[in-house]
DNA sequence: AAAATAAATGAACATTCATTCATTTAATAA
DNA sequence: TTATTAAATGAATGAATGTTCATTTATTTT
């Protein structure tokens, strides 16, 4: 048996990923992809049964990626605060370190891949999300609403704040810049809002 | 002289729309959408230079219709939380209203042609936000911080929520709606936010 | 060393793609 | 009525598309 190259599998990932935030999900071409990683377009139908395979394969990987860094060091027994501060931050950190994975998870949700990308995600994450919100409830640290318009209001400005700093948006000439202090200040509006 | 047929421009520009929709850019052909239209291939590049000239224009075309639409009855005199209810209850009502075309658009913000599609934004409506703006925080009704934040924490969470309306998200096996009275359940948290 | 296995390949497939063009159609201006 | 103009067309173009397949390559097992 010979074993699969595993350079070849993140070179395929690697450039598809990249050629779809440049050049959009109609940008993505098998041969094109095959010639940007360096391989064979049949060895793209070893990895992925197809193309839309390959695109939804490519957004759940990251998405988890996403997922697993937005739990770290987290703890559904944590404050509200401190919760959703490390949420914040560990989400902006990855993408801080992973913008172009990032705005591709971000495509693909608003994209027709949607209903298959949500319907394979549900997993851990949502468990530990509720543990959490009914833990803040619980503590009063957190008002009782529907977990849509929680998660809505709790991060929904996160992510307009990572668009406009990923598209350098500007207001009056003057280009934007998400920090992490105005991150900060920005959550603390949130926090005022969601709690008791 | 013979008179272009507007039926056909708006055939197009209505089946296009609905393709990208449900196959995505990907799924947009000329030739498909000549069919669909029920016009030649070569009709669509009278009314268009090219298939990117046709995505950009007709989301320009839909997002003038949103802006507009986000308008309707506003006046940036009116006080915050006045302004603030009539602004998400009629962009919700473009929504209620032209499903597929904020879909459309919200797709479009999220691809590869966000760029030149915010370029050509730059219109009245940021006018008249700003001055709502500025006028808010004359009268102590908003907090000052900069306009993205505001943005972000003012409409953010709307458009999260119609997000989830618009897949049928469901959460504990409940399916979700977005009724008029949990939006204005929502809006209150968000003007707590930025209220002073 | 030989056999076995699956990864990897490049050429090839039929289709579909965006776009063009010579021609026809319809409406206005003369 | 006739001339003029641009809209509208359908067929055609060559390039590019997704995918397959017979073959080769590399690795492990016997």
């Amino acid at each position: 048996m010979r074993a699969r190259d595993e350079n070849k599998e993140i070179a395929i990932r690697q450039k598809a990923v990249e050629m779809i935030v440049k050049e959009g999900l109609d940008g993505l071409s098998m041969q094109k992809l095959a010639k940007a990683a360096g391989v064979s377009p049949a060895t793209i139908y070893i990895y992925y049964k197809d193309r839309d395979d390959l695109i939804i394969q490519l957004a759940l990987y990251a998405s988890e990626k996403l997922t697993c860094t937005s739990l770290e060091n987290f703890n559904p027994e944590m404050s509200f605060e401190e919760g959703m501060k490390l949420q914040w931050r560990n989400r902006a950190r990855f993408f801080t370190e992973n913008p172009t994975e990032m705005l591709f998870v971000e495509q693909i949700k608003h994209s027709q891949h949607y209903e298959r990308f949500v319907e394979a995600n549900k997993g851990h994450f949502k468990e530990v999300m509720t543990k959490f919100t009914r833990n803040a409830i619980k503590n009063k640290e957190l008002i009782e609403l529907p977990f849509e318009a929680y998660w809505s209001v709790a991060f929904g400005p996160l992510y307009q704040l990572i668009k406009f700093h990923s598209q350098g948006h500007s207001y009056a000439n003057k280009e934007f810049h998400l920090t992490d202090e105005l991150m900060m200040e920005t959550l603390q509006l949130v926090l005022k809002a969601l709690k008791p």
